[in-house]
DNA sequence: CGCCGCCTTGACTCCCTTCAATGCGAGTGG
DNA sequence: CCACTCGCATTGAAGGGAGTCAAGGCGGCG
């Protein structure tokens, strides 16, 4: 038995959602092959993602790098409708792992690539979908240079809850590890960032992953004000 | 009289060059409108880049946001042959400006992505641009959040010599604040970084603008190691 | 119960920021 | 030609936010 999260909404791409993947099954038979991964399972290193892009079809994946000295960055989390393994020719240590367990359709990349360039429609919402990615980097980009680590953390909740359109028991799926390497800090840090943020009544937590927003306009404060203090 | 840049190479995109440029100009009429920029002139401000896609002719252009308590992002610079404003509905100020004097090839958004969409071998090119972009970004979160100031620095001289194809006497640009902007870090801490590295006999520089690499090994271990003690 | 993984909290350190002053080169005008 | 100014770059001192190291706490499962 494990947390089930809401499927309704995508993590990210609310504004260019599915019709990628309707567009995808329906104009040609592409249709990658299935993979079923357990939580915790790789789908692939570095190298391996040469050959393949991914869409997730249900569960929730993460997507990181590793430096030598084994410190992690996650590039990003995507769930049900999410293509990615789209970046190549990765100097860095490149992997994705499944969040929860999950089911992942394949393509060939060569195959997908040559598909999308020769169908109009198909080109034009992929373009839209790796136009939309590079902002929101972007976006993270910002939040992980100039942002403290109060605001980098409020953000992230803000974001969750908004992916997930609830205020109440919103669903954490990843761990602390994660979202520390999600955000550019320490799992100590997010710790603390959350017991503050408790404290301070601005949300409450029925259990490590499950958070509710008690003040949503403290909380939209604290991402925009370079609030201190997290110890 | 300014410093002149070298422009045989572009600052990014080494592998995925001009051919995008040329297919565009050969390809289709689509030829923007070109217009001209001193140093320092602003191209757009944030809702203007909706309409339009640019492409750099001759000069280097930075692109950035700002934060409402003024700090700022560097997203990114460039130079000649690079494609930028390609992100849209940005929350964030968004502006581009010009570092130096520049020509800027203005392309109406929705004509330009209608003529790629349309054919596949512009298509297929622009889309390999976004990901790689897409993926260089990624590396730079990376270096944000898990670098340290000298490894930020350190490989930000790396780069600029690597674009520039030089050792001695590459050509830094853009200012300390720009450099600041696109590390993460402030002003001081770059100052400091590249008085370490020339008192450590590892760069030289001839003036504020112009650095020669002494000893590449050094510099390359900056990047790796966590080195400490900027001051 | 007792182990195990994940999360939380505390104390201390340190890198980077902040604040402030000085240096330096180019352009200007007396 | 030199004094003056203005913007940018450099250096110094002090303080703080996040990292590091280390010790529990909590929940699930055998």
């Amino acid at each position: 038995m494990q947390f089930e999260i809401r499927k309704k909404t995508a993590f990210h791409d609310n504004k260019a959602p599915i019709a990628f993947s309707d567009a995808l099954e329906t104009g040609l038979e592409l249709a990658g092959s299935l993979k079923q991964l357990k939580a915790g399972e790789t789908l692939y290193f570095e190298a391996d993602s040469d050959d393949y892009c991914y869409q997730v079809v249900s569960g929730v994946v993460k997507e990181y790098n590793t430096l030598e000295d084994g410190r992690r960055q996650v590039a990003d989390f995507y769930s049900e409708g999410d293509m990615f393994g789209l970046s190549e020719h990765c100097e860095q240590l490149h992997t994705a792992e499944a969040l929860t367990a999950s089911t992942i359709r394949c393509y060939p990349r060569a195959a997908l690539m040559q598909a999308i360039t020769a169908t109009p429609s198909l080109s034009s919402s992929f373009l839209q979908t790796l136009m939309t990615r590079l902002h929101r980097t972007r976006e993270r980009m910002v939040m992980i240079g100039r942002m403290t680590a109060m605001q980098r953390v409020a953000s992230f909740l803000s974001r969750l809850a908004d992916d997930q359109s609830v205020r109440e028991d919103v669903q954490i799926v990843m761990s602390r590890q994660d979202i520390a390497d999600h955000l550019g800090l320490t799992i100590e840090t997010v710790c603390r960032a959350l017991t503050a943020l408790k404290r301070e009544k601005i949300v409450s937590m029925k259990s490590a992953r499950v958070f509710t927003i008690i003040n949503e306009d403290a909380l939209e404060a604290m991402v925009r004000r370079p609030q201190k203090r997290v110890h």
